[in-house]
DNA sequence: TTTAAATCATACTAAATTAGTAGGAATTGA
DNA sequence: TCAATTCCTACTAATTTAGTATGATTTAAA
């Protein structure tokens, strides 16, 4: 499972650029601050999140980081998948060793971990990063 | 997030105690060889599994170890519980340096991680061991 | 045009966790 | 008695995570 600090930091950061949008770009020592996070790491979460689409940079003075969408188009799940590469609990089928080889009874459980990776991506996938700056309840069904 | 192959290996464990129910205790070795894992580090995780009082132990020669329930009356959150501690992702409130100290728009995404918490939770509540052994597709719903 | 504030990029390292070993004691059926 | 087994604790190797370090590049503003 691959759902570390990494993909919350990721998650916080973007919550609070969806917060100060209005204001310009808004530059890593600000969210560093205010999230307490540090400032390097926050680069190389941004770099990914850069790469991913998820937001675009100003370069030079006064710059910083904008949204690449507005707030009720970015889905959780797409923030994490960009830092954090997967929801996955299991990895069988690559090599024989590790995991599971798929035949017989080994893998009787193989099942339930492929269905709450979808459980958990399904959840990553309702909410919106809007939903997080408006500090509605989620998933109120 | 607390969710490692300790956790998978016992609830594997538990499956194949359960399929296995019927031939008396089912040592150790046995589980190890048809699972693939090592048999120290089984010994660990029956010792928590037995504490929780989801197993009872035949010591001595052609012992092992049998579920103290039926397989439908054990939960894989009771499993996972056992020998894994938790399923959180925040540990707010304890010290004010880790996790978020709850105040201010600091844990903007506090609630997020809490409800995914719930939401594996409430995951494993929903499946038995019995229903892994039944092999029949889990949550269809 | 200089400077300071910012991103960009990569490599390294320390800390923590996980996964697994080692070693031996206690128990008990055959 | 002996072999198979659980019981128990401590140790260690491997991996991953979290965070640092270093320095280059870009650009607004003084």
């Amino acid at each position: 499972m691959k759902l570390t600090t990494k993909g919350r930091y990721a998650v916080m950061a973007m919550a609070d650029l969806a917060s100060f949008k209005d204001q310009g770009p808004v530059s890593l020592s600000d969210i560093s601050l205010r999230q307490n996070i540090s400032l390097p790491y926050l680069e190389q979460i941004f770099l990914k999140l850069k790469n991913n689409n998820l937001v675009k940079s100003v370069r030079g003075a006064k710059g910083g980081y904008k949204l690449e969408l507005s707030p009720d188009e970015i889905k959780i799940s797409n923030i994490i998948s960009a830092v954090d590469e997967e929801v996955k609990m299991l990895n069988c089928k690559k090599d024989s060793k590790k995991g599971c080889n798929n035949k017989s009874s080994k893998c009787i459980t193989h099942n339930l971990w492929d269905q709450l990776d979808q459980h958990i991506n399904n959840f990553f996938e309702k909410v919106k990063l809007q939903d997080l700056v408006k500090k509605k309840q989620i998933l109120n069904k």
